[in-house]
DNA sequence: AGTTTTCCATACTCTACCGTATGGAACAAG
DNA sequence: CTTGTTCCATACGGTAGAGTATGGAAAACT
């Protein structure tokens, strides 16, 4: 029988605290002894559950991308409208604060040999996702995929100016004003065709 | 006298060296011993030009901001035309190599006190120059100061789509149908007015 | 009860870098 | 030629974290 109590710790509580941390202070803070203190343990349990920091931040990295992949297919999936689920997409930065904290952080680290792989799928699949809903809008297929790039790359931009503390406060109107903008100038109204 | 020749470095070699090493490996791989490795000299000869690995970051910093002004102002600054000037801001990209490379770097250093305040005049600038080329183009201000920040969001995205190697090579004519889409979609065509 | 796992603490070694202290070669100035 | 200045090498001490080795307490098993 395994102790389930608090007492002891699993791999996975490892895992999920290295997350907080990478979102709370990017992944090259992310270092045994410090997260060990954060904790209330020492080193010598980390090595016990895990052969090293490499190992660890893999499980987190894979952890993360199988909750993001869960949000793509279930949030958005559902939503029918294509016009609806693409404003739903932009809206989500908002929300889902953790997933785009960790991401955000992620961003910061391409070119980190094990965080590279996974940016990739990971836009791979959003882009895809978005290309679809232009589709169904009507858009031709080459079309739609120079318009789920460009849409991802305001994403990301944003994301960016958001690490920059240069974009309005998400609950601000100036916010909603400018979510409206990229709204009508990226995504083709729905009764104009 | 001074000796002018290749013999002895100065502060300004430091730095060049520092910005060279920051385009490639990222801030977090700016270190003294290992730069001046790379120099041939040991970090005896730092400590005698600059206090300390701070300085060094500050003065290079210092010294790309000025040069990355100096090309907003000249190179873009002499387009009349409003709409070609917002196209070469793209077609930028390209050219102008290391520039790209170390505010790429950057970018992903967001958040370092040193570099915080940096990016944010940069943006600052180039977004208020964009929106005065939107302006030009007959947009109201308040929409003209939203399309620039689209605009330098599509950007940004870019550069980090870039970094992940999601993009197509510069000079591919995929890249060249891109552009052409981008344009398109964020700058409105002036003689449909 | 005795033994075996499980989980963690402690105490090392090792590497990489920062910053300092000091000496010394080469050149310039007198 | 001597002296001072410039520029750099060498050697040292200090910190932070990675990974290893080992012991030990407590639970689980038999």
């Amino acid at each position: 029988m395994r102790r389930n109590d608090k007492e002891t710790l699993t791999a996975a509580d490892w895992e999920m605290a290295a997350l907080q941390l990478m979102a709370e202070k990017g992944i090259q803070a992310l270092a045994i002894e410090p997260l060990a203190r954060r904790m209330g343990v020492t080193k010598g349990s980390f090595y016990w559950h895990f052969p090293g920091r490499e190992a660890l931040l893999e499980q987190a990295l894979s952890l993360w991308e199988s909750h993001d992949r869960r949000n793509l297919n279930k949030s958005l999936g559902e939503i029918h409208d294509p016009s609806e689920r693409l404003v739903t997409f932009f809206r989500r930065v908002g929300k889902e604060t953790f997933t785009h904290e960790v991401y955000s952080e992620l961003l910061a680290a391409a070119g980190h040999p094990q965080v590279e792989p996974v940016l990739e799928r990971v836009a791979e699949r959003r882009m895809k996702h978005i290309a679809v809903a232009f589709e169904e809008l009507g858009m031709p297929p080459d079309e739609a995929q120079y318009r789920a790039r460009l849409t991802y790359s305001v994403y990301l931009g944003f994301l960016q100016l958001q690490r920059q503390h240069q974009t309005p406060s998400l609950s601000s109107e100036a916010f909603e004003a400018y979510l409206d903008h990229v709204i009508e100038t990226l995504i083709p109204a729905p009764e104009a065709n």
